[in-house]
DNA sequence: CTGTTAGCGCCTTCAC
DNA sequence: GTGAAGGCGCTAACAG
């Protein structure tokens, strides 16, 4: 730190000009606070003429409607929270992109609560949520508020719309919008099988994860479609993060009966394991073939260029926000949405 | 759904169609509502008994403030936005959860504000800090509300205090949180003149951005130290984009004199290249070095593993975070914040 | 230390 | 089609 020159901190206490309140604009219009009230929210019940002043009186002045009183009054904050487990991950920051434009198309602005791991972050949100200061909210986290441990109380007062995104809440009575992970984890493990590979091993997604447990029948239903046994030594735990797929490196690395192809249930963790394989003088795809899943942006230019699964994020988020804005406007929603993966061949993975 | 139906004369709390008001609570606990107010807000001003009556009636009740009422009154809404250029980028996330975490603690919510390359969106949040949903903003695109176009009218009625980070505003007189871009960029051009190399490219960032020009500054810095010459031919236009740094690759493996080293501003870019470079046949480092610029997850894994500069993100996005909090609560707040930067030797560059 | 009172700015009946 | 008036829930000002 240098420099420490010191601003009047009156930022605060500013000699602020008291906004533009609707009086002014009514009396300047020459009309009542409820004809201007009226004139912006059902233009069609106040008579031309009175909507051309409230209009004009408007442009004049800058009038900006008070959130505050506004919510106060309507009950309505037109602010959706989006709970997510790492706000510092690629895949999710692409689907927020998703969610936000689709929120702000409908007049909505898009509150992150980043859980970063801590519990206790969660029962902030939660009592964020039942303060009302959000219309909705959209989980990323694959349980509903306070399933976890000790917000019980705060979250019995979550009468909210909530979606879920992702990360499936069983038994939730929320639209869930997702990708088939398990079909797409078999559909993988089948297009290893069909280039000859009978020796695949698959590096784990965190095993409390719905999305791992998913990926993990998919992987199994994938070994029996193509006649192969499941054989658990090949599950090599990882957390979709690229330092579990250098750890998961080092383990195939150290073994004696090499699996000759390894399906990672992330990008991540696909290149963090490619990188451990070059340095160990393993050839990808010459010597063991790998298989990523997301297709993040990095996939392309990992050496080699990852054969993966994309999901469609952007997509995903919108569709969630879609959702929510159904619930919130009082229309009938889906119950249940799945978007389609893609398999993109590359170059990471070759035939035996 | 709120079960009306049920018809139980005891008005017990499960049927509660509206949420607890401070009046409830100042009912349960025999004191005014002013008391109970106080008791939450100034509890050093009411006395021991009475406090323990009302914390007492707020744990029976359940009772939250209303945020909107609250700020009705405040006119503080505890919220700050955070205008950024592009939510999708990792680098921008691992800031976001410096400045979140500072937030939270002082409590402080953060509302993201990402532009996403539209300008009007930037008038979006203009027009939302307008209107008083926040106490105020961090700035990380590298200029005021309305500086860009058109949107003048709203920004002049923005008088909350602001913090620039990462992307100086020139002329602004606000709180500017930033690395020393320029001897950041010097520096690592000096690291690459000290192995001996003469001949180095610089891949900038876009011509019109601030950061880039710092760097750029720094880059001819560099060779003026070392003694070389700087030669215009040796800019590759960029954007920090893989995609830029692909682009930048093709134009180094076309050239008939290549340089013997390459300096990108960013990590992104500096993966890129070195993947054209790869499939041309050309090794990083032995046939040419290859230098980055942020030190993001990826730099660790990239093969070769990517000497780059790091920045401190978390503690930027704290700074920034800190900052701003201050000029809310009416305290001086540093003018200028210069974070260290460090020069992270790997192996994608080589002594000539 | 505590209570009473008066709005913060808006929307929404209700009356005309 | 329009206006008057009340109140959403809270806190600041002012008495006591």
């Amino acid at each position: 730190m240098d420099d420490i020159g010191h601003k009047d901190g009156s930022g605060s206490e500013a000699i602020s000009v008291r906004a533009t309140r609707i009086q002014d604009v009514a009396k300047l219009a020459d009309v009542s606070t409820a004809t201007v009230s009226r004139a912006l929210a059902t233009p069609e019940r106040v008579s031309p003429e009175a909507r051309a002043r409230v209009l004009e009186a408007i442009a004049k002045t800058g009038y900006v409607p008070n959130p505050a009183a506004r919510t106060l009054r309507s009950q309505k904050t037109y602010m959706v929270l989006v709970v997510l487990p790492d706000l510092a991950n690629t895949f999710f920051s692409k689907i927020l992109r998703g969610i936000e434009e689709t929120l702000f198309e409908a007049g909505y602005g898009m509150i992150i609560g980043d859980l970063d791991g801590s519990p206790e972050k969660e029962a902030h949100f939660a009592a964020f949520t039942a303060a009302g200061r959000v219309d909705g909210a959209i989980l990323l986290n694959g349980h509903l508020f306070g399933q976890s441990r000790g917000g019980e109380g705060i979250s019995a007062r979550i009468t909210i719309p909530l979606v879920a995104l992702c990360e499936s809440i069983p038994g939730a009575d929320i639209p869930q919008i997702e990708i088939d992970n398990r079909a797409a984890a078999s559909r993988m493990t089948q297009h290893l099988a069909s280039l000859g590979h009978r020796s695949i091993a698959y590096v784990s997604g965190p095993a409390s994860n719905i999305l791992e447990r998913e990926r993990f029948q998919g992987f199994k239903d994938g070994l029996a479609a193509s006649g192969l046994p499941f054989e658990p030594v090949q599950v090599i735990p990882g957390d979709y993060t690229i330092e579990a797929g250098v750890r998961a490196g080092r383990d195939i690395v150290a073994r004696r009966d090499r699996p000759t192809a390894v399906f990672c249930t992330s990008d991540e963790m696909a290149i963090g394991l490619m990188r451990t394989l070059f340095s160990a003088g393993l050839r990808v795809p010459d010597d063991i073939s790998v298989a990523g899943f997301d297709d993040i942006d990095f996939a392309v230019v990992a050496e080699p260029s990852l054969t993966t699964i994309r999901q469609p994020r952007r997509e995903l988020g919108q569709a969630a926000a879609s959702a929510l804005i159904d619930l919130l406007q009082g229309r009938p929603s889906p119950k249940r949405i799945r978007l389609e993966t893609e398999l993109v061949i590359r170059d990471s993975v070759a035939p035996l």
